[in-house]
DNA sequence: CTCCTTTGCAACCTGTAGGTTGCCATCAAT
DNA sequence: ATTGATGGCAACCTACAGGTTGCAAAGGAG
């Protein structure tokens, strides 16, 4: 998997987890073990097709994972790799972060007797 | 800092990173170091008082932090803890998930000649 | 003192995310 | 063969996030 992908999944873990319902759905998979659209309708104050489309967002995520079609029921399951790699890919950014703060903080020592334009461009404003 | 404001921190750091323009504000200031409202607004194809929002809302999250009204520029900095605190939040989410999945699989190897109601309640739809 | 820049606040506009209702196809059970 | 649950699709409604414009206050520079 190329690493724009994992970027792009990691922000969609992000986005998942912004929502509180998103949430709440995957807490009671997490309390109570793989289940279908219906199960968690009937337990979550919302309409079966709100669950649905949650439900749909999170697998797409890689959150959660439909376990096939057995049947007529199609239950869902976490799928606890895509944390793993949000997790990783914050990791990079932080590690990222420290390094320019340290190199930033470098040319800062390094420019105090010569004030290049270093500085943001004090570029004109177009009316 | 109680263990309910981290999780709030790590919700509010995801939601931030959600934002195409937020993440722009960060790498803005990733790589070219600290800078104010206007500055950030001349680089990005927004106005002022956009970026003034996003940066209140990255403030809030806690990755940026304005260093103090020196004077009458505002500059913003980034601040890479809340990364962390978002990624160890994270961490312990997929935790807990290993260790349910791990259970309930548990559960499934004993209850294979026991068929409790370990299932989902097929309790009655009220109209 | 006067001018210019930076900043903050408030009202307003618009797209879309979250939610609903309604209808239809599919499979299991009696 | 009929009934009843389940799942999928589409149209629709509504609140809010992201963005804009406009104006007033607060330093700095000349």
């Amino acid at each position: 998997m190329p690493p724009g992908d994992v970027e792009s999944q990691a922000l969609a873990v992000f986005a998942a987890l912004t929502d509180p319902t998103r949430r709440a759905l995957l807490d009671e998979l997490a309390r109570a073990g793989p289940a279908t659209v219906t199960d968690l309708a009937r337990r979550l104050p919302i309409s079966r097709q709100a669950v649905a489309k949650h439900l749909g967002q999170l697998a797409e995520a890689g959150l959660i994972s439909s376990a096939g079609p057995t049947g007529r029921r199609h239950p869902y399951r976490l799928e606890p790799a895509a944390i793993r790699t949000a997790q990783t890919w914050l990791a990079r950014l932080a590690h990222r972060w420290d390094d320019r703060l340290a190199a930033l903080e470098d040319a800062l020592d390094a420019t105090e007797d010569a004030p290049h334009a270093t500085e943001t461009n004090r570029g004109d404003t177009r009316p």
